[in-house]
RNA sequence: GCGGGUGUGGCGGAAUUGGUAGACGCGCCGGAUUCAAAAUCCGGUUCUGGCAACAGAGUGUCGGUUCGAGUCCGACCACCCGCACCA
């Protein structure tokens, strides 16, 4: 017997997979197909805990679904561009390229520790050139498309990364990778056409159920669709026309004033001739920090009159123009008449400015009447409104559009923006297209893709090296062959991400997508990753499907029919007690009563929260560790119990030394039990510790098959260690007819099911067995339903609703016969005595319960 | 403010969807083994009372429906997440 040594064994597997090419994607075959994807990582350099948990939970999956008879795309890639590389480079000097390729070739020796069944022929990274090739073949083709354009915008720009970043990336005003306060600079950027689809992304949403629900409702808020009207106000004693959208047509008699965007056109066409104006949108752009922040109170809405009245679309009365920060010009035309009665932020405006609030909804007589500096929004019945009195809201609003005529019309807005795309960044994908001062924006030719970056550039100082370099940067046009210069901006690596697993199917194709393979696989099965992409990128992918739909790439609309958001990996944290910086968990053991110090000097150190691992709390412990210490297999098993996959999981050193106990316990337990012989002839009958041996293992069966099919990979584990339990305790000797045979059905059983979660022991437990080939190309085992059936059920007995005792009877026993036996039971006797029986419920095979008073 | 989610032993979590609350594990306690320890094995472990049989309480709080509620309904509390001057 040799000890359970991981290490050497993992290796040996690892090596004879590799060599036997088990993971190799089978050709079609008529086998039901299954792409099975996990989101691909940035190679940071090292794997981390995150990635360990989705990875595990796409390879049971994709090892499952193998062992059920599918034939599975499982494939790996990298998300080569971006940020570090920039960063290593000034910081280290490093080439960007160098850093990612190297740290792609570690991390990919990684994965590969951890047993992960990649077919990696499939392998893509998005910075290789092939990739920027497609991806450039693709941008041009949506560009003709209309798909793309170019545009002079408001852009937020992060000044530490010197780029631009679309409004997903800005969170809280500040970038979301930086964490810098955004600033806002005109500039002319590349955006996809996302608001086309507005309406498709948010109404396919309805027919995904197997995504997360959360997922799809912060995708729905993003979104975020709004039915209203437009309207135009004519400007009195000019020809110029404000237009503003409304959710709330039916107020319009309420309305005292319009107010607009400080970005407004109109706005800066009247600073021209009113210096207070002038005044107030400089301060206005000089502090963007002001605005898309809610400030509560008439204190929060400054603006100014702009002398400007526009005239009301019903009334012979005209309406005063302000200039108000709360406009905003990113949502809606930029500008909205304003009915301080039923909107608190007008009427905030309103109080500051002491202008004229009339209320034109009166709320229903069981609603509270709101007080003077307080809106009423909800519904009620018009006023003061003329054609619109006595219409409830809902009427009032379709009464309004239906008399507006050429004032305006019903309209859907949406708060999704276009998607700025561009970034003016070195290592990123080149946006393919040069300028011309004759021919303007020209695409480069096909036969000169893909462009790609320059080798010689330094990174001494910030800002986009592409733009210093002049030899790149200039060309000669390929329409009219002058002197043009290259577009510098790259495209955001996000583009990269959005269609990558389409190239993974069509990795070898000289064109950016396999059209057939595509077909096959797609749409994915499954997608497993983290919530954080929620938003951003599961919107950007599902808006490239469609935009490759639309111009010929893809006949579907839906890139993932499945989606599955894991949870984070979590960990103490630790901090020393006295400068209060933190501490690795390897600096820090137990003290016993629930205390820690520190290992090296005994001091007591202060255990904090326990949060998300980070580098910044130092709160990680790092996989490639604990896969040389445990073994990949208890790496895995750890992250499959316990937490299911979408709650946080917490990482601790007693979670992972029981699954490593566990693990050299059935070690042991196939070295020590004695199962009859391979292959052997199923006996007749089984002696009744058999069988029960034999319920146990198939109950597993179904048990195990529909865990891992709902992604409760906790309950799997938890019902395989009932299994094992069951088979470590059985005495095959003692057990009688058919023991020996019971014993190898459930050894046999449990590495079967076993096999996707820890697939090296289970290989080598196979092995052991005494059976041929790999337990990774054997097939699922089936529950046999004579054994999933129980045969005596165990009923409760209650006394008002109270447990009295159980009883054992045959299943399916009449109800007289429980009736009766419960009545029987001493307990229930003493419980129901002096009291009066009035009713006896009898639940046949599950309960009774005795009402007595 | 709007939207979504979560709340069960000391801890992570189970509970066939209205029918024995606490599966499985971590931790802890006791025992065996050992000169001793580690490892391993066996037993116990929701709380209170009791040697025990057993009794009482118990799934965030309060109420409701029901023979019976962790599960259904209503109100509330706490925490977490997303969006947020979106007209």
């Amino acid at each position: 017997m040799s000890a359970y040594n991981p290490a050497e064994l993992e290796a040996k597997w690892q090596e004879a997979w590799e060599a036997a090419e088990v993971y190799r994607t089978p050709p079609p075959s008529g086998a039901p197909d299954r792409y099975v994807l996990e989101m691909l990582p940035y190679p940071s350099g090292r794997i981390h805990m995150g990635h360990v948990r989705v990875y595990t939970l796409g390879d049971v999956l994709a090892r499952y679904s193998r062992a059920c008879g599918y034939s599975v795309l499982h494939p790996m890639g990298w998300d080569g561009f971006g940020l570090p590389a920039e960063n290593a480079a000034m910081e280290h000097g490093i080439h960007p390229a160098k850093w990612t390729w190297s740290n792609i070739d570690t991390m990919r020796a990684q994965l590969r520790s951890m047993g992960l069944s990649y077919d990696w022929d499939c392998e893509v990274a998005t910075c290789s050139p092939v990739y920027m090739r497609e991806q450039q073949r693709l941008f041009l083709k949506m560009l003709d498309a209309g798909l793309i354009y170019r545009a002079e915008a408001w852009a937020n720009w992060d000044p530490v990364e010197h780029t631009v970043l679309a409004n997903e990336q800005v969170i809280d005003g500040r970038g979301w990778r930086s964490g810098a306060l955004v600033e806002r600079r005109l500039l002319p950027q590349w955006f996809f056409r996302i608001t086309r689809y507005a309406g498709e992304l948010l109404d396919a949403l309805d027919h995904l159920p197997r995504w997360p629900e959360r997922v799809k409702t912060m995708q729905r808020n993003w979104i975020g669709r709004s039915e209203g009207a437009r309207l135009r106000f004519q400007v009195l004693g000019g020809n110029e026309e404000i237009e503003v959208f409304t959710t709330r047509p039916d107020t319009i008699f309420g309305a005292t004033f319009l107010a607009l965007s400080p970005d407004h056109p109109l706005s800066s066409t009247c600073a021209d001739t009113n210096p207070t104006v002038a005044a107030f949108i400089q301060e206005c752009t000089r502090d963007p920090g002001r605005r898309n922040r809610e400030a509560a109170g008439p204190a929060g809405k400054t603006g100014v009159d702009t002398g400007l009245r526009v005239q009301h679309p019903f009334l012979e009365r005209s309406l005063r123009v302000f200039v108000a920060d709360y406009v905003l010009m990113e949502y809606g035309t930029g500008a909205i008449f304003a009915v301080p009665a039923h909107d608190q932020r007008d009427l905030d405006f309103a109080r500051a400015h002491e202008l004229d609030v009339v209320p034109v909804v009166d709320p229903p007589p069981d609603v509270e009447h709101p007080g003077p500096d307080e809106a009423y929004v909800g519904d009620g019945t018009l006023k003061n409104s003329e054609f619109l009195d006595g219409l409830d809201v809902a009427a009032a609003k379709q009464a309004v559009i239906d008399r507006l005529g050429e004032h305006g019309e019903r309209s859907i807005q949406y708060r999704i923006h276009d998607w700025c795309a561009s970034r003016q960044r070195y290592w990123g994908c080149p946006v393919p297209v040069v300028f011309c001062q004759d021919c303007g924006v020209v695409p480069v030719p096909e036969a000169d893709l893909p462009v790609t970056l320059p080798d010689d550039v330094k990174f001494d100082r910030p800002g986009n090296p592409l733009e210093r370099h002049a030899a790149w940067k200039t060309v000669e046009c390929p329409a009219c062959g002058s002197v043009a210069e290259r577009e510098t901006q790259t495209l955001d690596t996000f583009v990269d991400s959005a269609w990558y697993y389409y190239r993974y199917i069509s990795a070898h194709a000289d064109q950016p997508l396999d059209r057939e393979a595509v077909a096959r696989w797609c749409p994915t099965f499954q997608y497993v990753g983290g919530i954080e992409h929620a938003i951003l990128h599961l919107l950007y992918a599902r808006f490239f499907t469609r935009a490759l739909r639309d111009i010929g790439e893809l006949p579907f609309d839906e890139p993932f029919d499945g989606l599955y958001c894991q949870g984070m990996v979590c960990h103490r944290t630790y901090r020393e007690p006295e400068d209060g910086t933190w501490l690795y968990p390897e600096e820090v053991e137990a003290s016993g009563n629930g205390g820690f110090r520190r290992r090296s000097d005994g001091v007591p150190v202060v255990a904090g929260r326990v949060e998300k691992m980070s580098k910044s709390r130092r709160n990680v412990v790092d996989p490639v560790d604990i896969i040389a210490t445990y073994g990949a297999d208890v790496a895995r098993l750890f992250m499959l119990s316990d937490s299911p996959p979408e709650r946080d999981l917490e990482w601790t050193t007693s979670g992972v030394e029981g699954a490593a106990r566990y693990l050299q316990r059935i070690w042991r337990a196939f070295d020590e039990l004695e199962p009859g012989p391979v292959g052997a002839a199923q006996p007749p009958r089984f002696a009744p510790a058999a069988h029960a041996l034999r319920q146990t293992t198939h109950r597993t069966i179904r048990a195990v098959e529909e865990d891992i099919e709902a992604f409760r990979h906790n309950r799997a584990v938890a019902h395989l260690r009932t299994l094992s339990n069951a088979f470590l305790r059985f005495d095959a000797a003692a057990a009688g007819t058919g023991g020996a045979w019971a014993l190898r059905e459930a050894l046999e059983t449990f590495v079967r099911l076993s096999a996707p979660l820890i697939p090296h022991l289970a290989e080598e437990l196979w092995q052991r067995l005494g059976r041929d080939g790999f337990i990774c190309q054997d097939a699922w085992p089936e529950a046999d339903p004579d054994l999933l059936a129980e045969e005596r059920a165990t009923i409760a007995v209650q006394v008002n609703g109270k447990l009295r005792g159980t009883i054992e009877l045959a299943l399916g026993a009449g109800e007289a016969d429980t009736r009766e036996a419960a009545l029987q039971l001493p307990n229930v006797i003493r419980a129901i005595e002096g009291a009066e029986v009035r009713k006896v419920i009898v639940v046949p095979d599950r309960v009774v319960n005795v009402v007595a008073r």
